[in-house]
DNA sequence: TGTACATCAGTGAACGCGCGTTCACTGATGTAC
DNA sequence: TGTACATCAGTGAACGCGCGTTCACTGATGTAC
């Protein structure tokens, strides 16, 4: 990130991690484009060379976000593999990984109120992150009993929303006081909770 | 809600009124004090006889949403009972038919950003909605042999978790596309998978 | 029942601020000859 | 290797805007006598 004088060199991407940093550390509603200038060390109107808007770059942020997060499922998914079961329990835990490693990423993506659909692009690769859920519940529903499997679309969409909601309630410190437990035993006892309803593992631990 | 002329009858209900309608049409960010008034009929000065400030009103908002709150699981672990297992099932629909009856309630409660600890009194209120779901966790976790009770906390977080969760990402049009599921069916079947986990219902439907 | 008066809810003008955005510009970079 | 020149990233001044907040005020209400 040198300073090269007159010329920045690397101002869009400065501008991203700026944006991300002030993101995090003052929610999205803090956040400015002048703000995001001056800590790149830029005039806001710079900000207008590389990005439309304010919108635009928050947006900018929120790709890279889909795209470090469809990386880490993905991984989580292949390192888990052959065995679905363990696939599975790994892309719950790269969830939360995530959105702790990231949390600028993750508050763009979730919390800014910026539509998925507003570029095909994001659209696209918000669609391949989820897509890596879905496989490892489908790979997962493989193992249930044909007459007694729900869609796997369901179930993706149920580790989805428990993780998603450890995320907001637990894994922050703003609106309950906090945790009662650690948001990484929350997740995991949950799932494993959960897995056990679908039969999926021995009723005993 | 009559207008008297210069003063107003009911002028703090009808701040805190057109706040939760802000709110919930265009987020906690996009809410204004000045707008508020407005839409109440009145200077923003008057807004300061009643507020201390723009983040006193979305409190209070937030105040009456869990003074609602309270009441609807209150209601809804007394209609399950005398059945720990329909109390704690019904707290669940509670929650999620909570967030779709009283939006601009839920938005400023755990999407706002004010912290539940900003008032004691604030935070007793909220303490005691968590209570009921936590009260009727525990009248459930009786059911479960000793030796493999999980904390009655724990399993009340789960359910809050899942229930946020599948609120925020499906019962909203918001970030992704939309749900591929009904919430309400996605909360009760992944409540009930839950359960069955826990041996708390026969593992055959 | 009527009048004087205290109360206080709401007015309206004003403030300073930082925002997002625009514009004509400037000067560093790198390429063509 | 050196010079002329095109490119375009970033400047800096300016804009209009709506925000939250303050202040001295006004006028409706309701109570005391």
């Amino acid at each position: 990130m040198a300073k090269r004088g007159y010329h920045h060199g690397n101002l869009k991407q400065a501008l991203v991690e700026a944006a991300l940093l002030l993101i995090e550390a003052k929610g999205p509603a803090g956040f400015t484009l002048s703000e995001a200038a001056k800590q790149a060390g830029v005039t806001p109107a710079a900000v207008y060379r590389h990005f439309a808007g304010r919108d635009d770059l928050i947006a900018e942020a929120a790709r890279q976000g889909y795209v470090i997060f469809a990386d880490v499922m993905q991984y989580a998914y292949d390192e888990g593999q052959p065995s679905a079961l363990s696939s599975f329990e790994a892309t719950g835990r790269a969830y939360l990984a995530f959105a702790r490693k990231y949390p600028g990423h993750y508050i763009a993506m979730f919390e800014s109120g910026i539509s998925v659909n507003r570029t095909p692009e994001l659209a696209q690769i918000a669609a391949k992150a989820r897509a890596v859920l879905e496989r490892a519940a489908s790979d997962l529903s493989q193992h249930i009993p044909e007459d007694k499997r729900p869609p796997a679309a369901m179930f993706s969409a149920h580790v989805w929303a428990l993780s998603h909601g450890v995320v907001e309630l637990f894994a922050r410190n703003s609106p309950g006081t906090q945790s009662p437990f650690p948001p990484e035993d929350l997740l995991e006892t949950g799932i494993g909770i959960y897995l056990r309803g679908l039969g999926l593992v021995p009723p005993d631990e």
